[in-house]
DNA sequence: AGACGGAGGATTGTTCAACAATCCGACTCG
DNA sequence: CGAGTCGGATTGTTGAACAATCCTCCGTCT
């Protein structure tokens, strides 16, 4: 969308609503890293830079407090959450259960298998030329396919907001190591067993992967 | 309009945060059908009878829409949710996923397994004693047990967020028929096979439970 | 020197009053 | 009987104001 820095769609335009816009303008600077967790979001910066009443950013921050990407301590303000360790299990409690239970039970069509292979061959050419962004990219694509089989709207909300967690703990990590080159060859795996119509297969290599990726992770911000 | 007995904790006392106890006051207020769906909340009378300002108000009103238990029409305000026949499907398209998958994949604790006894000792004697509410109430305390199984707190906050809005379906059909009573015995069902580490048989007569329910509750809502 | 404590200022939480924009209902007119 | 229109009511948003709380800094005391 706003792929530019320092200018957002319109100051003053009519949006939707004007606090839904601001929540939608935060969480696009959290997840590209402009807002580092822990950093605070001031009240009268952001009303004044954004141009809105502190009443409206207020709204706006609500939601963000409901998404999970903010956190608010009483009297202190709002900040960009931090993920814990706990938060982490707690990501990866999720999606050991949602993903293979979309691997189990969901819709397999052979345009999302399609899809998916597209998806793992951008992977592939993203490991070929070093890059770890479009590698992350990549595989939080996939996996948010995983769930798109599901055929559930509001399984696809939930699975957006882990994900968004899960950039905001790999922005905490000074350092972002080449964490998912080693994984490619599992999504491969995946994609075939689907293919193949092996669910259970599938669904059973889906949670050891869930599994190595968290222990990973955990260790390397083990504090 | 304001002639409601209405008698919560107090209009001015200490709350974490005024919208949070507002919100939380709405919430109670449609859960037990005091606001039905379908009906507005204005601004204006619900402001004035709470004791909070409009814009506080409207902080409360955020939550609850993205908690889906109200809906906001632009320039028109917000209704009490009333779920379509696609809402309801949604709603079983999240349990039959989510429910399996904490069968499945969960911890299975002794002490779990009591409570579920417990419960459904106490749908049994609802059945009896014919009430329907206490039969609805249970029902809903064991699917949430099933749910806390999976170890995880955002599964369990979709969990009650999915009992709201199943809530709000039984409030909208005029007649609340006796929709659990020939279901006690899957939940003995389910928790016998849970006990006996039959794993993959509790999830699939689970999900065919959930078909059977989602079927004839369509069938009664058929407009 | 270091710990304690207390102004003072800054920030949050909440309210109020105001205004533009929009919607709804009733009324008029053809 | 239908269509256009006008006025009132409601929502969306703003700005200012105030109490309550927190943070910082500075002076004091041991």
């Amino acid at each position: 969308m706003n792929a530019l820095p320092g200018e957002f769609p319109a100051p003053t335009a009519e949006h939707a609503h004007t606090g839904a816009w601001v929540a939608s303008v935060l969480r696009s600077r959290i997840a590209d890293g402009q807002l580092t967790p822990g950093s605070k979001l001031s009240e009268q910066s952001l009303s004044a830079s954004l141009g809105v009443s502190r009443n409206t950013l207020r709204e706006a921050f609500s939601s963000l407090v409901g998404e999970g990407i903010v956190t608010r301590i009483a009297n202190r303000g709002v900040f960009v959450a931090a993920p814990t360790r706990d938060d982490v299990q707690e990501i990866y409690r999720v999606r050991r259960m949602i993903e293979p239970a979309a691997v189990m039970w969901g819709e397999v069509s052979s345009s999302d298998l399609d899809a998916m292979d597209a998806i793992i061959a951008e992977a592939t050419a993203a490991r070929e030329a070093g890059s770890v962004p479009r590698m992350a990219s990549a595989n939080q694509a996939l996996h948010r396919a995983v769930i798109a089989m599901s055929g559930s709207e509001s399984l696809e909300v939930l699975m957006t907001r882990v994900l968004a967690q899960m950039r905001l703990v790999f922005h905490t990590m000074s350092s972002a190591p080449d964490f998912h080159s080693h994984y490619v060859h599992r999504n491969v795996d995946l994609v075939e067993r689907l293919r193949a119509g092996q669910r259970a297969e599938a669904a059973e290599g889906l949670r050891s992967y869930l599994d190595a990726a968290e222990a990973e992770l955990l260790e390397h911000l083990g504090d």
